[in-house]
DNA sequence: AGCACGCCGACT
DNA sequence: GTCGGCGTGCTC
């Protein structure tokens, strides 16, 4: 049979295959495989898709039907084991196959025209030599790490394992470990051995890099993130699709790369947002990475000193094992003492009560740092009239334009619009406009004020914005050429001081009574983490502990208490508790229609309509609500709810949901997310 | 989503 | 007379 056709996966909104014709030519007389990458003729234009299926026959007319223009043959077909995740993700979010498929691959190799895989293979090899091998031991693991790394490394099967362990106690030595047996023991049996190590934010993590590649002299490591330039990326990537990487060190966007070889997932700090893709195919790197666990039949560890709720109850109800780190690593270093200023009782001046002006005055005559932090960046949140009441609202979202006094603007976070800070008022001409609130910027002017010796730096979005600058301002820490940091949740993450012996939180109580309910959850995660800053160097002779205080207008409020003990188990037992009686996840399971449109009623009328679209059991359809950010760049949005008790009954429902919605010629804009963190 | 076609308003 | 606004329709 010299003709087939050949179904391919296309980046587009249609959520089904094309056919396309092949024919046996001089070069290549075997048909494509399933997994290789072909140019095609689409509509008026050229497009590079997936080969899905080849088959002999096709529905479409034959009159419709094109010919391949290309087969990509350098290129090793995808794994069917890819293919299938590909599927699973764009069943599961509800998005079409070649959405899920195509966009992840490097641009270079989603090109029309045909790309060099030499040069790109070239720099891998280069890159390759660079590091030679300066042999490093491992250094010595206590019990409890021993226990746990050696755990991984002997799972058989499907293994899901929550690694939870406060911050400090060193969980990063037992994935490298258990990395390492795992790698060895490939080498011993001479099979090839992949290991996928999944973080947050792989710039503010720099150390780990570092860490690997001395500790691995001699084995290929590859990083996937959004960093990476499009040479670089199709450099990475090749080395991990062609096996030569074994350690893949990469943000969520990793979990969708070809990993031919991958014999164990490592999640750190599992219970992170960023695992979450915020738009687009809006997918949980840490769920998928479950199902590629699951798939390959092979260890995945989650780990966390502040596990997500769910799967902090699935280590309960034991589908995943719980292994736990109590203790910090460094010998002697000890947890932090955890304690609250009444900010009714003692008054912040420049947003500092008199108990923590004390406490930096004390690390800074003896010379140690001190972190300071707010998650708000920029100097006030807002700016008012006294006199008439005018605040200053942001003209095209539902937000207040934040007053940034470096570059004396008013901006908002949410459209990016900027204006010059009005000189008065523009409704009554008041010349006293002033700021209300506080953020990082605030907090750098008012701390200068207060301590004009000291060597205060701000770290936040704004203060990071050049490329490098974040390095080069942690380096400075590092160095000790700061002592007091002021920052944003930039500064919570990763970061090990060893000369960091005060932590003060200013302002935390707004997420207290958010409408959110994860709002408490990821507070207690924030406080653990910022907490777990200070403390991690062994504590001197004879030294005073390490502190973190904590300014509150609620110090009766059992989330601090739980902080102040150190208590994530009776935290989130009494969460779960909540969660389980108000009915809310991990107990059921929610997907989230979205709708935008000019007009608010457009956008409520099209959820109403879409509520009623099929009928369905098992299935609570909630009211369509407007977004509590209704507006933002002049756009309305709205939102309607969906639950389950059953994921299935979800997953059915929502299959035909979105058959039904494509029916409708909507005149809104509109999207789903399954399992939707922010709500 | 792109990218075309198509039918009306205001510019050199 | 043309340039260009975005409504509508199609992509094997």
């Amino acid at each position: 049979m010299k003709h087939r056709i050949l179904q391919i996966a296309l980046d587009t909104p249609l959520d089904f295959c094309f056919d396309y014709r092949w024919s046996a030519s001089a070069e290549s007389a075997e048909p494509p495989l399933p997994g290789q990458l072909v140019v095609v003729p689409f509509g008026r234009r050229e497009a590079v898709g997936v080969v899905i299926a080849v088959e002999t026959q096709s529905e479409v007319p034959a009159n419709k039907l094109k010919d391949v223009l290309a087969l990509r043959a350098q290129l090793p077909p995808l794994s069917p084991q890819w293919l299938a995740l590909c599927r699973f993700a764009a069943d599961y979010y509800q998005r079409p196959l070649g959405e899920v498929a195509i966009p992840g691959l490097p641009k270079n190799l989603r090109a029309i025209k045909t790309v060099s895989l030499d040069r790109a293979l070239k720099k891998i090899a280069k890159d390759a030599a660079m590091h030679d091998p300066a042999p490093r031991a491992m250094p010595p693991l206590n019990a409890a790490q021993q226990q746990a790394a050696d755990a991984i490394a002997a799972a058989q099967g499907f293994a899901p394992m929550l690694l939870y362990g406060v911050t400090g106690s060193g969980k990063t030595e037992v994935y490298l470990q258990a990395a390492a047996q795992i790698l060895a023991r490939a080498e011993a049996d001479g099979t090839a051995a992949q290991v996928l190590i999944l973080v947050p934010e792989i710039n503010l993590t720099p150390q780990l890099e570092n860490n690997i590649r001395t500790r691995f002299p001699g084995v290929e490591l590859a990083t996937l993130h959004s960093g990476l330039a499009e040479g670089e990326r199709l450099a990475q990537w090749l080395s991990v699709h062609l096996g030569r990487a074994r350690i893949i060190l990469g943000t969520r966007l990793a979990i969708l790369a070809s990993l031919p070889h991958l014999k164990l997932i490592i999640i750190d700090e599992e219970h992170d947002p960023s695992y979450k893709q915020q738009e687009g195919l809006r997918y949980s790197a840490r769920d998928l990475a479950v199902w590629r666990a699951h798939q390959l039949a092979i260890p995945i560890v989650l780990g966390s000193a502040t596990p997500s709720l769910e799967s902090w109850q699935h280590a309960q109800s034991g589908r995943y094992r719980k292994l736990e780190l109590r203790e910090r690593a460094v010998r002697d270093a000890v947890l932090p003492r955890v304690r609250l200023i009444n900010m009714e009782r003692d008054k912040p001046a420049e947003g500092l009560t008199s108990t923590l002006v004390t406490a930096l005055k004390q690390r800074l005559d003896r010379g140690e740092q001190s972190l300071l932090f707010l998650n708000r960046r920029g100097y006030s949140p807002v700016i008012a009239c006294d006199a008439c009441g005018w605040i200053s609202n942001c003209t095209r979202c539902t937000a207040f334009m934040v007053l940034h006094k470096p570059e004396q603007r008013l901006r908002c976070h949410h459209c990016g619009c900027e204006q010059r800070i009005p000189r008065s008022c523009p409704t009554c001409g008041n010349v006293d406009l002033q700021p209300l609130g506080r953020g990082t910027q605030r907090v750098e002017e008012g701390l200068q004020q207060v301590f004009p010796q000291a060597r205060i730096m701000r770290i936040d979005a704004d203060s990071t914005r050049r490329k490098g600058s974040a390095q080069a301002a942690f380096d400075a820490v590092h160095r000790g050429e700061i002592d007091i940091l002021i920052g944003t949740q930039m500064v919570a993450k990763g970061h090990d001081f060893r000369n960091l012996t005060l932590v003060g939180v200013l302002n935390p109580d707004t997420a207290l009574f958010s409408h959110d309910y994860r709002a408490s959850e990821r507070l207690f995660a924030q406080l653990m983490q910022v907490a777990g800053r200070a403390g991690r160097a062994a504590q001197k002779e004879g030294g005073n502990p390490s502190e973190v205080w904590i300014q509150t207008r609620y110090p009766q409020h059992p989330l601090y208490a739980a902080v102040m003990a150190h208590d994530y188990d009776s935290f989130a037992l009494g969460l779960l508790e909540e969660r389980q009686h108000a009915g809310l996840p991990p107990f059921i399971y929610q997907a989230l229609l979205r709708a935008e449109s000019k007009e608010l009623q457009t956008a409520l009328d099209f959820l109403q309509e879409a509520s009623r679209a099929i009928a369905y059991p098992a299935i609570t359809i909630n009211d369509p609500i407007p977004m509590s950010l209704t507006r933002v760049a002049n756009v309305e949005r709205a939102q309607l709810l969906v639950e389950s008790a059953s994921r299935p009954a979800l997953q059915a429902f929502l299959r035909e949901w979105m058959v039904a919605l494509r029916g409708m010629k909507a005149r809104v804009k509109w999207s789903l997310e399954v399992d939707p963190v922010d709500i």
